[in-house]
DNA sequence: CTGGGGACGGGGCCC
DNA sequence: AGGGCCCCGTCCCCA
C-alpha cells in the first residue's frame, strides 16, 4: 500500500493517494514532491464531478459509475492487481453476449461532417436519426474501466485521455499564447482563434463560424427553431440544457403549487377545489391569451443577417471568439410552442427524479 | 429569471 | 491499437 501511495503521489493522483492514506490510517499530507503542474485548476465546475480532489472519487450521477454503490472504490484491489503497472491494467469489460447493453446505450450515432461542407449534416438533428443503411451501429469495442473512478470508457484509445482528467495533466500547449490544454483537439480549436480560421460557412448566407455548433446555432436563426419544448407548460427552448434547467428548477409553471394568481372574482360557492387538470389548461390558456394577441406571428425572422454573431469581418482573435456547443437562437419570439395538431396528451406524467 | 458564452469530458469514426 | 478529429450533452457563470 505504501508503494501504491508513493506511486500515486508521483503521478499526482490525489484521490488515490488520499485513499491510500485512508487505508494506512495516515492523515498526513506527506510532501507530494510531484507535479505541481496539476495545481488546482481554477475550474469553475462543481467539484462533485469525477475529478481530482475527493478521496472517494465521486461522479455526479450514480449511473456514471459502473458497479459503484457508495462504497469506496476498491482502490487497493485494483491498484495492487498488476503490481505497479496498473495503468495498463484497465481490463476490457467483458461483454456478456446475451445482454442488450443496458447501462450506457448511446443515443445517437454521429454522422461525420467535415468542415467546409457541413451544411447538410448540420441542417437537421445533427448526429441523430440517420440510421445509415450500412448496418447496425457498431458497439464501441473495447470498453475499459478506469482504475481510479471505475467509470467505463468506451473507445479504443480513450482511456489515457480520461486519465488526464484525474491527473490534471495538460500536455498540449498553444505556441502562440501558452495556454495549455488537456486534449489536442481542444488545442486545435483554440488555435483557430489565432489563425482566424472559420471552417463552418453558412450555406444560405456569407457568415462563417469557428465551430460547427456556432453554425448550428446560426441555422436555427434562419429557421427560427426552438426544438426543445417543456411537456408540462409547453414553453419552448432553443437549447436543451435550458429546458433541463427549466424542468429541474421551479420555473415551470405547471410544477408550481398553483399560485393564487388573483383568483377570478366570484369565489366558488363552496370549497370545491378545481380538478387536477385545471391548472394546466388554465395556465396554458393564459399563455396563449397573453402571447397570441396580435396578428399571425410569422415566426420567420425577416433579416437574420442582422443577428449574425459570426462577423466574417472579425480578424484573428477577434473579441470573444465565442463558440459553444449549443444549438440555439437569439431571436425573441413566442417561446411557447404553437398549438400543433396533435396537442400532446397532458396525461404524460413525467417522473421527476 | 432567461439567454448566451465557455469549459469539460465522453463517444463515434477514421487513419 | 492509439490517437486525431469531430459531434454532442451537460454544467457553470454572467449579463
Ligand atoms: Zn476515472
Ligand atoms: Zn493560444
Ligand atoms: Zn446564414
Ligand atoms: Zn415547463
Amino acid at each position: 500500500m505504501r508503494d501504491v501511495l508513493k506511486g500515486a503521489q508521483l503521478l499526482g493522483i490525489q484521490c488515490v493517494a488520499d485513499a491510500c492514506r485512508d487505508i494506512l490510517g495516515e492523515t498526513g499530507d506527506a510532501p507530494t514532491d510531484a507535479v505541481e503542474e496539476a495545481e488546482p485548476l481554477p475550474s469553475r465546475r462543481k467539484q462533485d464531478r469525477c475529478s481530482v480532489s475527493p478521496a472517494r472519487p465521486v461522479c455526479r450521477r450514480s449511473e456514471d459509475i459502473h458497479g459503484y454503490e457508495g462504497h469506496p472504490p476498491p482502490a487497493a484491489g485494483v491498484l495492487m492487481n498488476g503490481g505497479g503497472t496498473w495503468l495498463q491494467e484497465a481490463t476490457p469489460i467483458p461483454r456478456r453476449p446475451e445482454d442488450t447493453p443496458s447501462e450506457e446505450e448511446e443515443s445517437g450515432l454521429q454522422g461525420r461532417a467535415t468542415p467546409h461542407h457541413s451544411q447538410s449534416q448540420l441542417a437537421d438533428g445533427g448526429g441523430g436519426g440517420v440510421t445509415a443503411v450500412s448496418g447496425r451501429k457498431r458497439k464501441s469495442q473495447t470498453p475499459q474501466q478506469c482504475p481510479v473512478c471505475q467509470k467505463i470508457i468506451h473507445g479504443a484509445g480513450k482511456l489515457p485521455r480520461h486519465m488526464r482528467t484525474h491527473t490534471g495533466e495538460k500536455p498540449f500547449q498553444c505556441t502562440a499564447c501558452g495556454v495549455r490544454f488537456t486534449r489536442n483537439d481542444k488545442l486545435k480549436i483554440h488555435m483557430r482563434k489565432h489563425t482566424g480560421e472559420r471552417p463552418y460557412p453558412c450555406p444560405s448566407c456569407p457568415a462563417r463560424f469557428l465551430h460547427s455548433y456556432d453554425l448550428k446555432n446560426h441555422l436555427s436563426l434562419h429557421s427560427g427553431d426552438r426544438p426543445f419544448e417543456c411537456p408540462l407548460c409547453h414553453k419552448a427552448f432553443a437549447r436543451e440544457d435550458h429546458l433541463q434547467r427549466h424542468r429541474k428548477g421551479h420555473s415551470c409553471l405547471e410544477l408550481r403549487p398553483r399560485r393564487p394568481r388573483r383568483t377570478p372574482g366570484p369565489a366558488p360557492s363552496s370549497d370545491s377545489p378545481p380538478p387536477e387538470s385545471f391548472s394546466l389548461h388554465q395556465q396554458h390558456a393564459e399563455h396563449m391569451a397573453g402571447l397570441l394577441e396580435g396578428p399571425g406571428l410569422p415566426l420567420r425572422i425577416p433579416y437574420p443577417e442582422l443577428l449574425w454573431r459570426a462577423v466574417a469581418v472579425a480578424g484573428p482573435m477577434g473579441k470573444d471568439g465565442g463558440s459553444s456547443p449549443h444549438g440555439g437562437s437569439t431571436i425573441t419570439r413566442n417561446t411557447y410552442k404553437e398549438e400543433e395538431e396533435e396537442e400532446e396528451e397532458e396525461e404524460e406524467e413525467q417522473e421527476e427524479e
